[in-house]
DNA sequence: GATTTTTCTGTAAAAATACTACGCGAATCG
DNA sequence: CGATTCGCGTAGTATTTTTACAGAAAAATC
């Protein structure tokens, strides 16, 4: 139901063109938006000190069906506009605070991922991870990590795994692809030029290129198939944050879409891998994950 | 306001203990909650076959006031987009499904992550942090992963990191800890033998021992200061997916911890570092984060 | 197994809420 | 200055929701 991503956005910024009544509706919930969700068009015309008619008029101005639907529309939108704007830190955050806006905006960019996945673009990512007969991931800074934890569910499907950070290596292996390599590489923008030449590099021999990138980009360009995601970054902060979490969680899904390619009949083989580290826990009363 | 973030799960949960009315308002809800919210009493009650008053007293049940109080409830618990209740992938779900599906259980992590974070654990934990004069990451496995990234993040502070995952060095290192030193230690099960270990021998020194790890663990209890987090990991999986996440913001959370900490003056700092990659990219358009 | 008690559920009426039609008054334009 | 348009509120109507109550079903007790 695509509603508007921020209607209190839309009030104040239509404030200008809007009659005396109307604006005085408009002032009345601006000022307390969540009120106004839980209000009667009656006490919210008392509030605003207009008449229950201009209320309506004024939802219905705003695109709603009458003013239940406008309530709607509002709540919805303000939990969305909450989570999708405005969640910088300031250095006057305590702890009360920050963590809290840290999680979210966390949140939101997974809730923002999950509806732009290329899925299409995933499904073919899988093809090419499920036939590999060797996969390279490939990332710097940030997303070394994230290539990191990538090896660590790949090799799970016997499947040879390399994990270079170094960018010399990368390009001797990317050069000595061949039929089957599949070099999966990491970059939140898409534009570091060493990444972009090992993509470049491995496209001239028989390997496949994959990418987890930023759309248009020149790594995507490169690719044999690009799974591109805008991420909202926060540009004001000097950490990277989000964007690790969104690679993090597409690596699940491409994991785990393997993992159904594979069938049940590959459970018992997981199964065993995850057993194996069961003697490495004190008190063996429940071992269940990898850590 | 904080509603409840997820009314159809929790619906859904407390299905066997509804009576027969009840139950199939419930399903009526939950085979279409978008359409639900758009309807009016009448519609759903006969939709669900049932009488009015006896959706409303379903909607009292769940802690609304009335009928439209439990529309506006079920739309803002829906707006994140995110169906709570979708859980395991099964192996007949295709592209279309198990994506979405992933990234609705990270998003739930994270959402009871944010709702359990031990804020004043973190909060001591950001002391140490910002007091330590050499920091070392300690994980083995999938958590080996999140070590690397939080290096990443800290090095930035002008302190020493280390980052090892071969538990030899992990020992010496811990072995040879002194004031000022801070482990910081990660582990999901916190049952790592080898880590608790770890701690153990760190414990001997002068040193502090972090560890951002399971409630009541042994990790937890042989740290000065233990972050633990109940991280619903799907058993049923084989592949350890949403602790990882949840790893990583709390990593967010005490990197910006620190950073406020630092105050304003630091920020130069920080941005000469991500400077510091611009000459890296092609086209130098936009250079926003470090990768 | 019958009876009492409790719990559930629907009917119907009352209350609350939202909407429409209409008309008055102010602003605007000729 | 008059005519027209537009904005706004009043009052009535329609819709929706809630309450009160009573019958039916289930559970508990004897």
């Amino acid at each position: 139901m695509a509603y508007d991503i921020n209607l209190l956005e839309d009030i104040n910024q239509s404030l200008p063109g809007l009659n005396k009544s109307e604006v005085k509706v408009a002032q009345a919930i601006l000022s307390d938006p969540d009120a106004a969700t839980r209000m009667s068009i009656a006490s919210l015309a008392s509030r605003a000190g207009v008449s229950e008619p201009s209320v309506n008029r004024f939802c219905k101005r705003f695109g709603a069906s009458g003013f239940p639907d406008f309530k709607l529309r509002l709540a919805t939108s303000m939990v969305s506009g909450v989570r999708y704007i405005s969640r910088a830190v300031e250095f006057s955050d305590d702890i009360d605070t920050y963590p809290g806006k840290l999680f979210d905006n966390a949140i939101s960019a997974l809730v923002a991922a999950k509806e732009q996945l290329p899925t299409g673009d995933i499904a073919r990512a899988v093809d090419f991870l499920a036939q590999a007969r060797r996969i390279h991931f490939f990332g710097l800074g940030t997303s070394a990590a994230v290539t990191k934890d990538a090896e660590h569910k790949f090799f799970r499907f016997n499947v040879p795994v390399t994990n270079h950070q170094d960018p010399l290596m990368q390009r001797m292996l990317a050069a000595a692809g061949s039929v089957g390599d599949v070099f999966f590489i990491i970059s939140h923008t898409g534009r570091t030029r060493a990444l972009v030449e090992v993509a470049e590099l491995a496209r001239q021999t028989e390997a496949t290129v994959v990418s987890l990138t930023a759309p248009q980009s020149p790594l995507a360009q490169e690719s044999d198939c690009a799974i591109t995601l805008t991420i909202g970054e926060n540009t004001e902060e000097y950490l990277p944050m989000t964007s690790r979490l969104v690679q993090l969680a597409v690596i699940d899904v491409l994991a785990t879409g393997v993992t159904l390619r594979r069938g049940e009949r590959f459970l018992p083989h997981l199964a065993r891998i995850k057993d194996s580290l069961k003697a490495t826990r004190l008190k063996p009363g429940y071992a269940e994950s990898t850590e």
